[in-house]
DNA sequence: AAATAGTCTAGTAAATCACTTGACTTAATC
DNA sequence: GATTAAGTCAAGTGATTTACTAGACTATTT
C-alpha cells in the first residue's frame, strides 16, 4: 500500500496538471477541491517543490505549479519522491534497497526472484504512466459516464 | 511492502513446499533454517493452519505440513491469508477494500484506474506462481550459480 | 508419567503515519 | 510603508500498526 501522503500528491498534482499553463494556484484551493487537510498538503506541496517537481511563488497571487509539462511527470516518479514503495520486498527495490537480514542468498531466493518480476511489472506501468495520462484518462471515464446517463 | 509476517510465511511455506511428503517438520526446525523467530513462527503457521493451508500433529513426532500439493498453493493465496496487500490503494483491492475519503467519483479517478492496472499485473503474477514453482526457481537459480562457479 | 510439540491469550516496545502548531519569510497592493 | 496574502520550516503529538515475547494450556507419543 502507498501512504496517504503519496496519494495526496497525487491528487495534487493531477489537479495541477489540470490547471498546467493557466498560472500559479493556492494551496488551500487544491486542498479544498481534493479534501485533503490543508497543513498536511503544504508539508507534501514544499517537499516536491524542494525536489524539483514544483515551482512556487509567495505574496499575493501567488501559489503552486508544475515546474514540467504533465507530460514529462510520472506517476512512477511520484511515487519515488513520496517515499512510496514501488517494490513488495526492500530487497527488490531500486530506490529503498535493504537485504533481507535472515536470507542466505540473496541470488537464489525463489521469493525475490517472483518479487523482482511484480516490481518490475509495477514500475513499468507506472513509470510509463504520466500526469497527463491520468487526467485523460479521468475525463475520458467521465465522458463515458456522461454518454450512458444520456442513454439512460 | 509486505509485512515480515508476509514474507516469514513465504519462507516457511517454501520451505515445507521443498520438504513435501516427508511427513511432519519442527516450527523450529523452520524457525532455524530460515532465522526467524521461533513464537512469532508460531503464530504465523497457526494462522494458516486455521486457514486450511496447513495440516499439523501434536505429541513427539509433530509438527507442520502442507494441507495441499506445493503446486497448488500460489504466492497470492498466501499474501492474502497473511494480511499482504496485493494492491497500493484499498480502493482497488479485492480482498481489503474501502473507499478513499475523499474521492469525488471513484468511477472516474485516474489515479485509481492506474492503480488498478498495477494491482492486476500483480495478481497476475502472484497467482499464477505457486510454491512449487518458488522451489523450482531457486534450484535453478542456484544450479545456474554452482555451474558458474565451476567454469571459473 | 514424562517428554515432546503444537495452541492460545495477552501484552508490549518501537516505529511509523498522519497529521497540527506556531513562528517566520517574502511579495504584492493600498 | 503598512497591511495582507501567501508560502516556509521546525517541532511536536496522538493513534495505529508491527513485530514481536511470555506464559499457561492441551494433545500425543513413548
Amino acid at each position: 500500500m502507498i501512504s496517504q501522503k503519496s496519494k495526496y500528491a497525487l491528487k495534487a498534482l493531477a489537479v495541477l496538471a489540470r490547471e498546467y499553463g493557466k498560472g500559479p494556484m493556492l494551496i488551500s484551493e487544491i486542498a479544498n477541491q481534493e479534501k485533503i487537510p490543508r497543513t498536511f498538503l503544504e508539508l507534501i506541496l514544499l517537499e516536491l517543490k524542494n525536489q524539483g517537481l514544483l515551482h512556487s511563488r509567495k505574496g499575493r497571487g501567488g501559489g503552486y505549479f508544475l515546474a514540467k509539462p504533465p507530460q514529462s511527470i510520472s506517476v512512477g516518479q511520484i511515487l519515488r519522491m513520496t517515499g512510496g514503495p514501488l517494490a513488495l520486498l526492500p530487497c527488490v527495490s531500486k530506490t529503498a534497497y535493504r537485504r533481507c537480514e535472515e536470507c542466505h542468498d540473496e541470488r537464489t531466493c525463489g521469493i525475490r526472484l517472483v518479487m523482482k518480476e511484480v516490481r518490475d511489472a509495477t514500475a513499468k506501468i507506472l513509470d510509463a504512466t504520466t500526469l497527463a495520462d491520468l487526467v485523460k484518462r479521468g475525463q475520458l471515464a467521465a465522458l463515458g459516464r456522461d454518454a450512458l446517463e444520456f442513454s439512460i
